[in-house]
DNA sequence: TCCGGCCAACTGGTCTGGCCAGTCTACCTT
DNA sequence: AAGGTAGACTGGCCAGACCAGTTGGCCGGA
């Protein structure tokens, strides 16, 4: 037993306690969005701690979007439709999306090229499996974070019969990126069944071996989508509509 | 003309602004990952502003990834998270020459392509810049460790000209795997001419917006390296001579 | 000579207390 | 009754002090 010495403090700094506390408070629901926070000062001293201190895990917590400061009025629990919204200009998002989408294209069509040129019989059966629970759970009614997962995953069986691992790593890096900088564009009316038919000449090009028409439904596939989500980042209001 | 009394302050909230400007440097690459800032207090003096503001604006760069705050050591620019992922996904396995060299190919081919079309004034300058220094490096006696950095340096600017941080993210994390991981084909015997004409058919084609040439140029350079490795990996005995 | 401990000079971490600046409301003036 | 205004909230910002990890050099003893 080597725990003998505990840390007296308790870890980390204090700012950061105070936010996750605050946060934990926010996650729990006992802080509900619109709700505002005590006024600093009081908050502080109920805290145990200066305003400083507190203000500190105040900024850090409206920076990632969990609250929202408003001079003369107090402090206020953001609306996660925002936060979601927010991590897009925060991260500079519009000017990433060209870029993200070019490595994409750049990336996924090679793939679906090498995909159908190294084609073996159980890749075949991934990527046909993969396809199938991607159709199957786009029927009615749709859970849009299952069908966003499987999305991915279709993808992801296209890069692993590919066989070149940098490309499946990085690729896979690429992807987690857009899961979480940004919503699905497959819920935009038609996207989903236009996605649907891309993925089918996907599959089929590479079932078949044919490299070069494997390599232009991909390109096609991708372009599509960034055209959606370029639309979707022109009006985001109907979007907002949603539950998010 | 009720403008009469513009606000002296800008808009925003100090910390704010600071968290912007700090920002503001880091993608212009004025501070790179790695960088140490100045000491809170130093630099809250060079910026005008109260230590706490600044500790402020600390704070929300901090709690969105962009810096690391070191107690007792100071405040160091974060990587950005995708490089982190990258490299770990990346190194963490085996790596396989044909899938690297594939990977490359899928890569800088594009890179360079787009480096033809986006080019500016001052990306000239420093594709021209890597160019000149890897030239020189290459006089005798040679250097090989630095002819080595300087090639990856001259690629590293092609990128950087294409414009896609993903791209130079993941091209930046091949390199220090093939760095690291193999020697430098450079040495074997032709092949430091035969790759300096090479980049110099890069970098014309590139200087004279010709997508087209740059990109084969980038092709046909990849290609001779691929093979030269391969050649290298067939007969390796002379090369295991050397220091690595 | 070498090693250990100590100390000083960094660094960020926290606090106190004050004043400035928006926002809202209730009250007072017109 | 309508308007303006003062005050009491709210957060925004600052100065200065002291606490707390980190580091490296200095000094004394082995």
């Amino acid at each position: 037993m080597d725990n003998l010495w505990e840390p007296i403090q308790p870890p980390g700094s204090l700012a950061g306690r105070i936010a996750e506390r605050i946060e934990e408070l926010i996650t729990a629901e006992q802080l509900r969005p619109g709700d505002r926070l005590p006024p600093e000062r009081e908050l502080a001293t109920m805290l145990g701690v200066s305003r400083p201190s507190l203000r500190e895990a105040i900024r850090s917590l409206s920076a990632r979007g969990r609250l929202a400061v408003r001079h003369g009025q107090g402090v206020f629990v953001e609306e996660p439709a925002t936060t979601k919204r927010l991590t897009h200009s925060l991260t500079s998002y519009e000017h990433d999306l060209d870029e993200l989408f070019a490595m994409r294209e750049v990336l996924e069509v090679p793939a679906a090229g090498w995909a159908a040129k190294n084609r073996t019989d159980v890749g075949i059966e991934w990527l046909q499996d993969a396809y199938d629970k991607l159709i199957e759970a786009t029927r009615d009614p749709v859970d849009w974070d299952e069908v966003q997962r499987l999305d991915a995953a279709f993808h992801e069986a296209v890069v692993r019969v590919a066989g070149n691992r940098f490309l499946m790593r990085t690729l896979g890096v690429l992807n987690e990126i857009m899961v979480t900088g940004m919503e699905t564009t497959l819920r935009l009316p038609g996207r989903l069944e236009k996605s649907a038919g891309e993925h089918t000449r996907i599959l089929e090009a590479i079932k078949a071996g044919d490299s070069r028409a494997a390599r232009s439904a991909a390109r096609a596939h991708i372009r599509g989508a960034y055209a959606a989500a370029r639309r979707h980042m022109d009006s985001p209001v109907a979007a907002e509509a949603g539950e998010m």
